[in-house]
DNA sequence: GACCAGGAATTGG
DNA sequence: CCAATTCATGGT
């Protein structure tokens, strides 16, 4: 198998730090899908070996030129950020498909990770291809355009969420995705919430973990309970207010200060 | 501004 | 165990 070097990097805490939705813990890796790709990836220290994609998409995907040292470097005056980081050296911020990404995190709102997964499972059943790697099985993500039956949509337990996943279906393409990652923060966020519900939590996730972005601050429930207890000012503010403060606070990095907060916090304790 | 949609997961008693 | 609460968005 192909293998690359990947120093201060923990692949399971970064798939396990809620970005993406469709992978499998298989043999003593995991397989991870994303559209038509499905692929395999093990870490035996310092070394990821992988199957089923490039080298150099992998190196995209999974963050691993991420001028990580900078980011901890300019973040290092936050006492409170800087212990949760410490904690979780090894995640970073992936890379995924725009579409993909953005449907999940439509399926996201006010739910829970293994519900989203089972949506987004259950519509590459129902809409996508047989793929195959390692003997294993899946399928693929359907493309815009092709999560065209309300009813199926429905059938995975996407409940009312069905409608803006069937919505966005019909008005968003690949193009128009990847189009925005040439826009400023505002602008392309302004774009993404054009689309059913997509609000300004989601769209941060979009632009955070797809479309390049490093300044959005997405603010969920986690991360408002962690910003109350480590900076009591917050204390009352609603997410909108947090999500301000919070990218006052880190600037350019506020996006990789939440992944560590957001992490941190929800496996704290248990 | 408060409530609901649909429902599994999580928390509280 | 069973009941209450959680939860992001958009519409009323």
């Amino acid at each position: 198998m192909p293998t690359i070097t990947a120093k201060r990097f923990n692949l399971k805490d970064t798939l396990d730090s809620g970005q993406l939705f469709r992978y499998w813990p298989h043999e003593d890796g995991y397989l991870i899908g994303q559209r038509k790709s499905l692929f395999f990836v093990r870490q035996q220290g310092d070394t990821l070996e992988f199957e089923g994609c490039d080298k150099r998409y992998i190196t995209e995907f999974l963050g691993l030129n991420d001028p990580i040292a900078e980011t901890i470097r300019s973040l290092k005056g936050h006492k409170h950020l800087i212990k949760a980081a410490k904690q979780y050296p090894g995640i970073r911020l992936i890379k995924q498909d725009p579409w993909e990404c953005l449907i999940g995190f439509i399926c996201s709102s006010a739910s829970n990770i293994p519900k989203i997964k089972r949506n987004m499972d259950g519509m590459s059943n129902l809409f996508g291809d047989r793929v195959e790697t390692r003997d294993e099985t899946r399928h693929s993500f359907p493309d815009p355009g092709e999560i065209d039956d309300l009813g199926k949509i429905r059938s995975t337990g996407t409940g009312f969420r069905a409608k803006f996943i069937h919505g966005a279906n019909k008005i968003v393409t690949d193009n128009w995705l990847s189009g925005l990652k040439k826009k400023t923060y505002p602008e392309a966020k302004k774009e993404l919430m054009k689309i059913p519900g997509v609000g300004s939590k989601i769209s941060d996730c979009v632009l955070l973990f797809s479309l390049g972005f490093r300044e959005p601050f997405p603010v969920d429930v986690w991360i408002q309970r962690a910003m109350n207890e480590m900076y009591p000012q917050t204390k009352g503010m609603d997410p909108k207010k947090i999500e301000e403060f919070g990218r006052g606070l880190f600037g350019k990095d506020a996006g990789y200060a939440q992944q560590y907060i957001y992490h941190w916090r929800r496996n704290l304790k248990s």
